[in-house]
RNA sequence: GCCGAAGUGGCGGAAUCGGCAGACGCGCGGGUUUCAAAAACCCGUCCACGCAAGUGGGUGAGGGUUCGAGUCCCUCCUUCGGCACCA
């Protein structure tokens, strides 16, 4: 397609201003205190989630989030905001190492060209990011922040008196100081009056810091930190060669890139404490503007669990095992015990009769996937192991079973069972014959087995006639009372594994003692610790699930030697070959004071998952070249604060987040948690990331499928009419086609790009398309077909502008006054469809608009405000009519310019026409000026003075007038 | 199974608060212009009956609240998204 007689070149257009404003700077930010910047602005900070420069290109799909965002910042700025809007790439991580191994070149390399054309094709969109605040966060410059923000969770403990996150060394002050003590199970607990121990001894089963090794002061702190290394039940996909966190693994058990199988395999890995932050992030759900539903994902992925734990004795025998329920009024119902296969107390109960099956079982149960654990759900499995426990609440002897149903990794690895009450306890005990007591009464009509809702009490001693909740309560009391167990709350979210097996990550700012294994930090002033490079960077890929991880990294051989010492901080610092440390002292918190002494270390191997340098990406866009801070906390203070209405802090800073919906439980959690974490620290000041968080949509598209199913390419399609009916069938056979629907993607072939349409169409009728499709939050259908229409609004402007032969078409004579008032009505409209980010709704008022103004000759006036108003969505046709109508007085680009202002005395209509009806059916309607439509008597006189209105009146009598001003009568009458 | 979102013409969608259902666009039908075509422009376009004025019906299905329901409440159906033995 060329552009034909009935357009404007929207080729030359578009690309002069594309490089107008890259020359300009037009979109430049300045900070506070750079030259430019305006203190008398108000700030607002509209962000995008930042793409993965993955190389396959976009489709138009991709952009939409990112036209929208251009729209709102630049509605924004001539709103009279410092508008903070920058771009950058998330480019670590499996995408970009993929495509790296598939064509056989350094990920480095190809990140580096993808980012570039990813930038082009931005550029080419006419986003209007500041580009000077561009970040890839493989930068050296921006993952050293990245390590240094992972130095800061090693060296932080959770603080409960604080209920916030504290540096390592104040947990060695209080246990030095003695404040706290610790445990059998090596927590720190505080005592109560510290000093007076001496009188009142240390609490049961409590040591003090000074009586500890050094490796139990190690174990101790290690138990604590925020970052630690832990042997745990990890996600292995041998196909990938890496470990997964249980966020990328779908529910049948696959990876969620690739779908490979995915093995539970223990194995020692890095962890972040996310489940000390599981009650804030929580709680501080409540204190930002989200969508509803991307809140309740959090909170169900959080999973917060009231209840209570109760300890049931081992019948004779001196062993407790430890229980977790919701469900504590049911107490009297348990009829049974289970135990996961994997608890510590199985080995220990089996009887000598049942040990063969238990063994068997458990070896079983700890080689099935989850996968298998899936599928098999329909039939519960488990085994008796010989032990009996006695029911606290009556005494009572129940049989100890092991079955996979319960999990390890929830509560306490243990239940107690009540088939009565609970649905798989319920199927477990059918399947085994196990007894089954009622102990909730149903409401009337309602069967009580298996019957899972509040009720009340039955069969339950002196508790017996108490509601649900009231049990809960007063048997939650007893329980404490007796010293048989306490109150409870529980997550279901687990401590984030942190460490992957790949080359294309950040490396950690870790080393290993060569000669013991002890773990250290580097010193932040040792940072960036530089990615090395390396021949081979694959990861060794396997289809064996016992294959082990082998992190490319090792190959690295100089870059894995360290040299270097401790220093009085517990930090490494690394030597020159030749280096003599400077005299000191070494002393880590964990003890092991002494002169400084040259050790040798090997650096840790893994590198951080492709999460981590999205968590904080949009604090470095504050302040991108900082060399000194990941942000200067001025400017931090100056974008991130922002005020409510009322004058209090809004809770968190970036003020417009746009992306997809699937990032509910994963980015945008994580980023909850570093930013929650450096709140604790100090370096932030809000205690939520992103206050305001929109959803965008997604682009769906057609899809064809041939009769074996296999998708077949959109281009390779056709349309035929049969008759009525529409059938699509394949270009190059003739062959019979289906139609579905689906996500656009490469995986359907149903992928549009983006710089064809720009091409045949131009990037204005792209931009406006994609918002005229339909709401932003909505997924909705591409459809090619319906572009022209946007495509034709916009010639039609460029026609109500430019003759012709070229001449302006703009009079200086003032503008009729319906012309005014349709304007003026106009800006209304489109200001609060902008503000509300109604896109689609904003365009349909900007064509009327501009179909109303077919006959005039475009007065001046209307010509400024509509070319201001259509700036955001056409900027560059906007910015060319622009520079037309201002002539010599151009000075700068429209989108440094005001948005026009409405006038609601020039937005009112003279007179207006009021629908009257009769028993809800309209069957008149009246014309009065529209300050008697305002007024409910003068409405109701002239509906009852209608002559309509009177005939249909004829023989009935007049009940009620209902007036509603401004907008309609109601006569309700009756025969 | 549980949780969430959504169902409006041939299609995408519109309808701040419960107040004229279908704005705006696509498509389609008719016309102007043209040697012709494209483009552009004009008229029409929810369904049924009617030449028309008009009358009746109509927002997934059924019920309810109300002077009045696409909008609120209850039951059900369909589609999409999330979670999935979490005790």
């Amino acid at each position: 397609m060329t552009a034909s007689a009935g357009s404007y070149n929207f080729r030359e257009i578009e690309a002069k201003w594309q490089a107008y404003w890259l020359a300009d700077k037009t979109f430049r930010t300045p900070n506070p205190g750079e030259p430019g910047f305006d203190a008398a602005r108000p700030k607002f900070y509209v962000l995008d989630m930042f793409p993965y420069p993955s190389g396959v290109g976009l489709h138009v799909g991709h952009p939409l989030g990112y036209i929208a965002t251009d729209i709102y910042a630049r509605y924004k700025r001539m709103r009279g905001f410092n508008v903070l809007h920058p771009m950058g790439y998330d480019a670590f991580g499996l995408p970009a190492e993929q495509y790296a191994v598939e064509h056989g070149v350094p990920p480095r390399e190809t990140t580096r060209r993808n980012i570039d054309n990813m930038r082009a094709q931005m550029q080419r969109l006419g986003l209007g990011y500041d580009w000077d605040r561009e970040i890839a966060t493989t930068d050296a410059g921006y993952y050293r922040w990245t390590q240094w923000i992972f130095l800061q969770l090693y060296n932080s403990w959770y603080d409960p008196a604080a209920d916030a996150a504290r540096p390592i060394s104040e947990l060695v002050h209080k246990l030095e100081q003695e404040h706290l003590v610790v445990n059998f199970d090596g927590e720190p607990v505080a005592v109560s009056s510290p000093g007076l121990q001496e009188w009142y001894g240390l609490p049961p089963g409590t040591q003090r810091w000074s009586e500890l090794t050094v490796e139990q002061r190690r174990a101790v702190l290690d138990g604590q930190r925020l970052a630690y290394l832990d042997e745990v039940p990890v996600n292995w996909c041998p196909a990938l060669g890496t470990v997964l966190a249980n966020e990328e693994v779908t529910n049948e058990g696959r990876s969620e890139r690739g779908n490979h199988p995915v093995f539970r395999r223990p194995m020692r890995q890095w962890m972040l404490r996310i489940t000390r932050y599981a009650d804030r992030l929580e709680r501080d759900l409540d204190l930002v503007d989200w969508p509803e539903p991307i809140k309740l994902m959090q909170r169900n992925w959080i999973g917060r669990s009231e209840g209570a734990e109760v300890d049931f004795a081992v019948a004779d025998r001196d062993e407790v095992i430890r229980v977790y329920t919701t469900r504590p009024d049911t107490l009297f119902g348990a009829t049974y015990m289970v135990l996961a296969p994997e608890h510590d107390l199985v080995e220990a109960l089996t009887s000598d009769a049942q040990r063969q099956t238990v063994r068997k079982y458990v070896e079983i149960a700890r080689n099935r996937s989850d996968l298998e654990r899936t599928v098999e759900t329909k039939e519960k499995t488990g085994v008796f192991t010989g032990a009996y426990a006695i029911n606290p609440v009556n005494g009572e002897r129940i049989p100890i079973w092991v079955a996979d149903y319960v999990l390890m990794g929830y509560g306490t690895g243990a239940i107690m069972a009540v088939p009565a009450h609970d649905t798989r306890d319920f199927e477990f005990a059918t399947r085994f014959h196990l007894p089954i007591v009622q102990v909730v009464q149903p409401p009337a009509g309602q069967d009580w087995r298996g019957y899972t809702g509040e009720g009340v009490a039955v069969n339950s001693g002196e508790f017996n006639g108490l509601t649900t909740p009231e049990f809960k309560k007063r048997i939650i009391a007893w329980l404490e009372e007796q010293g048989l167990g306490t109150g409870r709350v529980n997550y279901k979210l687990r401590d984030w594994l942190f460490s992957r097996q790949r080359y294309w990550g950040e490396p950690f700012p870790i080393v290993h003692d060569a000669a013991t294994g002890e773990v250290f930090p580097l010193h932040e002033d040792e940072l960036p610790v530089l990615l090395p490079q390396i021949e081979d960077f694959r990861p060794r890929a396997s289809d064996d699930p016992d294959a082990l991880p082998e992190p490319p990294l090792g190959r690295a051989e100089q870059w894995v030697k360290v040299r270097g010492y401790v220093d009085e901080t517990g930090s490494v610092r690394t030597l020159l070959p030749d280096e003599v440390p400077p005299p000191g002292e070494t002393r880590s918190s964990a003890g092991g004071q002494g002169g400084r002494v040259v050790r040798e270390f090997r650096r840790e191997l893994n590198t951080m998952p492709q999460w981590a340098g999205s968590c904080w990406y949009y604090l470095r866009f504050i302040d991108p070249h900082d060399d000194n801070a990941l942000v200067d906390t001025a400017l931090e203070h100056y974008w991130m604060v922002s005020l409510k209405a009322d004058g209090t802090p809004h809770a968190g800073g970036v003020d417009l987040y746009v992306g997809g919906a699937e990032h509910a439980v994963l980015h945008l959690l994580y980023a909850r948690f570093w930013h929650k974490v450096l709140f604790d620290l100090g370096c932030v000041s809000t205690p939520e990331p992103f206050g305001r968080l929109f959803n965008q949509g997604y682009i769906q598209a057609h899809a064809y499928q041939d009769a074996r199913g296999i998708y077949v390419d959109v281009r390779d399609v056709q349309e035929v009419q049969k008759g009525a009916a529409t059938v699509y069938v394949r270009k190059s056979t003739g062959e019979p086609l289906t139609r579905g629907l689906g996500k656009m993607g490469k995986s359907l072939k149903n992928a549009i790009s983006p710089d064809e349409i720009c091409r045949d169409y131009g990037t204005d009728t792209l931009r406006a398309y994609e918002m005229y499709m339909g709401p932003l939050e909505a997924s909705k259908p591409w459809s090619t077909r319906d572009i022209i229409g946007m495509s034709r609004f916009l010639n039609a402007v460029w026609r109500r502008f430019v003759a012709e032969d070229g001449a302006l078409k703009v009079t200086d004579d003032p503008p009729s006054e319906e012309v005014r008032r349709l304007l003026h009505k106009t800006i209304r409209r489109v200001t609060h469809d902008l503000e509300g980010l109604r896109f689609n709704t904003a365009i349909a008022a900007l064509i009327e608009l501009t179909n109303a103004l077919r006959a005039d000759r475009m007065a001046r006036e209307v010509a400024d405000a509509f070319l201001r108003l259509l700036s955001p969505i056409a900027p560059h046709l906007a910015e060319e009519l622009w520079q037309r109508l201002l002539g010599p007085a151009w000075r700068r680009s429209i989108a440094l310019e005001s948005w026009p202002e409405y006038d609601e005395a020039l937005a009112l209509d003279p007179e207006v026409e009021i629908p009257v009806q009769i028993n809800g059916k309209v069957r008149s309607r009246v014309r009065l000026p529209a300050g008697d439509a305002g007024d409910q008597d003068k409405l109701r006189s002239a509906a009852l003075a209608d002559a309509k209105i009177i005939e249909e009146l004829d023989g009935m009598s007049v009940k009620k007038v209902i007036c509603v001003p401004g907008r309609m009568v109601n006569v309700v009458a009756s025969v």
